[in-house]
DNA sequence: CTGAATTTTCAGTAATTCCTGAAAACTCAT
DNA sequence: ATGAGTTTTCAGGAATTACTGAAAATTCAG
């Protein structure tokens, strides 16, 4: 039971850790374990060798590669002469981060965004509607902002890695981003219940 | 079952969303769905009003309350000349949101950042342990930076919105921020596997 | 103090989620 | 085409998590 022994302490250790996190971030024990030990691994691993290694069963592991190709996080890729299909976690950690945060956004806030714009568009019919639907708009405001900001900030992080313009642009970015972080720019809708 | 027929459906309908999307949130479907009400109900509510709106037992609504105190999502309030206890949702989303992301943080990246800080700590002693140490840094390396970033933007925005300095200042600070972000700051371990 | 009002605890059950082995489906070299 | 190698599916059982009612604990007015 448990981690197998023939992987050395530290990554034992690892793994283990995010078996225990798992259920906090949405996955499951054996899917972060499993990610994991991909995460570490000096080379794309196959699902026998994630087998033996976590003494999972062959088809929970199958399972938990669907999973974690659901949230593009590990990528296939063929070793040639090997009819096996091998895993891999990308090698850039910003780019796991990024993938990570779409994922999560898709998954977890976009639903919720469309849920709000939906019941925006109601005419309430009684005080306790509009008080609803005002507290909605407030929300929705707030995620639509936040969402847009993070776009800029990936854009600018993106611009400014790329090393690509001058200085001048960059502040001018920089502010414009601020001035809607901050809620003073061109954002959508911050009517308040009357 | 399910929703009670005296919420508006306006009402009914956003608390049954974050019902379903609880388990996303790595909160379960009634804690989900309290905290809905409560966030867009107009005045400050007890557990029996809840517990009969949508349905649940007493002891249930007593448990969900504990568990949106712990995320210091929902305030206790004494109405006077009643002795129960009354909840209510912060008006402003701005500091919900914050409360959220600092409770996530405490709750699900810290943990980690401990685990990588000691992880890092040991001596490696064989190969396998030297490249998973290598990816533990560069995880960690990332996280800190990102926590970083967030702290500073955080700050960037309390102070932008207390309106409390001239535009030179600010300048100064977001380019800073800039800098740290995209990694050519001060960022406290950056070694990469030898 | 007393006891009514209220909240909390908790053991038992219900519901859900996870994991497995066996079988089916797929893939590709021959 | 065949079949060995490999992956996927899925029904059933195991494990975990959620929910309830009853009882215990707490609070506070009188």
């Amino acid at each position: 039971m448990s981690i197998d022994n023939h992987l050395p302490p530290l990554n034992r250790q690892f793994v283990a850790h995010f078996g225990e996190m798992g259920s906090k971030w949405g996955i499951n024990r054996t899917v972060g374990q499993i990610y994991a030990l991909i995460f570490i691994s000096p080379r794309a691993l196959n699902a026998d060798e994630i087998a033996e290694a976590l003494e999972f069963s062959r088809s929970n592991v199958s399972m938990g590669l669907k999973e974690l190709q659901g949230w593009r996080l590990v990528r296939l890729r063929h070793q040639s002469g090997d009819r096996r299909e091998y895993f891999e976690a990308p090698a850039d950690v910003w780019e796991i981060f990024r993938v990570l945060a779409e994922e999560r956004r898709r998954r977890e806030i976009e639903p919720t965004l469309s849920m709000l714009r939906m019941a925006l568009l109601e005419e309430p019919t009684n005080d306790a509607e509009r008080h609803a639907q005002a507290r909605m708009r407030q929300m929705h405001d707030l995620i639509d902002r936040l969402l847009t900001w993070f776009d800029d900030v990936q854009k600018l992080s993106n611009e400014t890695a790329m090393q690509l313009m001058g200085m001048g642009a960059t502040v001018t970015k920089v502010l414009e981003f601020k001035d809607r972080m901050t809620g003073r720019g061109p954002a959508k809708n911050t009517n308040q219940e009357p």
